[in-house]
DNA sequence: TCTGGGGTCCTAGGCCAA
DNA sequence: TCTGTTGGCCTAGGACCC
């Protein structure tokens, strides 16, 4: 049996832990640059704020209806994530976190032995109680019917308290028939319309389809996807590996036609994506940079990116810059205003087992450079010890206006509590 | 004024070598 | 030597996920 568990509404969760004026009010967290909705709370979705919603478009609804608006708190929701996938582990070695607020796990030879309901509870007491997270868990006997289960867990709180186990063939087929085509884990927007033409509506007319059919009208995906649903298990639990592409992008505040500022940015990317890569230990061999006019806008649009080979597999924060300016000299144009820009590290090799090359080779003291910078970052704070090409006066800061506090890894933020009051 | 960011996997198509 | 076939490798772009 495989269990999945999601934690309900993730983000808005994570800040009701240190604020409890946020209970049972409408919450909702904001992405980067405070640009969209990216989490809502119970309250937030039955005042019909969607999914994605641009912030400026629901500032008048947010305002009368006394919506609590937070800006994202990475830091603090990376550190709740770790503890609750903590407690998941004491369940099982058997886990994939598959993202920041779910995993999967694996309960072997557990279906005739143990009372799976039970687990759930155990799984769901432990959680709330220890981390304050309120989750659902779904079982089911492979990976896409444990995500179908997980779903008609969320969906009926008061009958089922956040757990549903399909464990039969007339529980599988009534979920199937239940579940909108659209809902179903891997059927997005573009197939959810194709299957809507054909008159495939729920999961159970998908489950309907000949292999031969699926096979020829759509991919190796949706046949995988297809036999998950009727109970044949072919998707593994993933191991956690290092990253194959490692990607640091972002808006600007506002649009820019300054080279010397989309500069500055592509340097600034470049130098992350060595950090990113020396974090985990790995070398890229290509790297790519990309810039973009703003796509709201209806004026003339440009958008190019551009792929370079290094010359060797390198996380040098040095190396990558300089190459990353490279690529931008290549595909910037004077007279457009950009919003955004990004690097992207690929061909992601064992930094351990550099292959050497006879010609190129990186100068021999930037590993130790990158090994001392990243050091002194790691003890006085985030990139403060920066590379000469990027601007020291000035200092990027998104939009954040709702930040809440680092309640859990910063000792400077840490919660208070007046015991007088208390 | 104000619309995120970071991933994975798959397919198609080009190129090249056997 | 030439031509056609096949399969591997690579890349770009699309679709999907959270």
């Amino acid at each position: 049996m495989y269990a999945l568990i999601d934690c309900n509404n993730f983000y808005v969760s994570c800040e009701r832990i240190f604020n409890p004026n946020l209970s049972n009010r409408p919450v909702v967290v904001l992405s980067n640059n405070d640009g969209c909705v990216i989490s809502r709370s119970e309250e937030a979705k039955k005042l019909g704020v969607p999914m994605g919603a641009p912030f400026y478009q629901y500032k008048n609804l947010f305002h009368k209806n006394h919506v609590k608006i937070h800006s994202s708190n990475y830091a603090l929701y990376a550190d709740m994530s770790e503890r609750v996938m903590n407690i998941l582990y004491k369940y099982t070695p058997d886990i994939e976190v598959y993202s920041i607020d779910e995993s999967f796990l694996k309960f072997n030879g557990y279906d005739s032995f143990f009372n799976i309901e039970l687990i759930a509870h155990q799984i769901k007491q432990e959680i709330l109680k220890g981390v304050g997270i309120p989750t659902c868990v779904g079982f089911a006997p492979t990976k896409a019917l444990a995500k179908v289960a997980n779903r008609i867990a969320k969906k009926f709180p008061k009958e089922l308290n956040g757990i549903y186990i399909i464990d039969s063939e007339k529980k599988r087929i009534k979920a199937l028939k239940w579940l909108a085509i659209e809902d179903v884990w891997g059927i997005g927007k573009q197939l959810a319309a194709r299957l809507r033409f054909m008159n495939i509506n729920n999961a159970y007319d998908f489950t309907q389809l000949s292999d031969q059919y699926i096979r020829k009208e759509f991919s190796v995906v949706e046949l995988r996807l297809k036999k998950e649903l009727l109970g044949e298990s072919v998707l593994k639990l993933e191991d956690i590996k290092n990253k194959k592409n490692i990607a640091t992008t972002r808006s600007f505040e506002h649009d820019e036609k300054d080279f010397e500022f989309v500069k500055e940015r592509i340097i600034t990317f470049a130098s992350v994506c060595g950090e990113k890569l020396r974090k985990q230990n790995s070398n890229a061999n290509l790297i790519s940079i990309f810039i973009q006019t703003n796509p709201q806008k209806e004026t003339l649009q440009y958008r190019r990116t551009v792929v370079l080979k290094l010359p060797f597999a390198t996380n040098s924060s040095i190396t990558l810059a300089k190459y990353a300016i490279k690529g931008l000299e290549q595909i910037y144009k004077e007279g457009f205003a950009y919003k955004r820009a990004g690097v992207v590290v690929s061909g992601i090799t064992d930094a351990n087992h550099k292959q050497l090359n006879l010609f190129n080779d990186e100068n021999s003291r930037h590993s130790q450079l990158m090994k001392t910078i990243d050091g002194l970052n790691r003890k006085i704070g985030q990139h403060k010890i920066k590379l000469a090409a990027q601007d020291l006066e000035r200092t990027w800061k998104m939009r954040q206006e709702h930040l809440s506090k680092n309640y859990t890894t910063d000792i400077n933020q840490i919660i208070e509590i007046d015991l007088n009051l208390a």
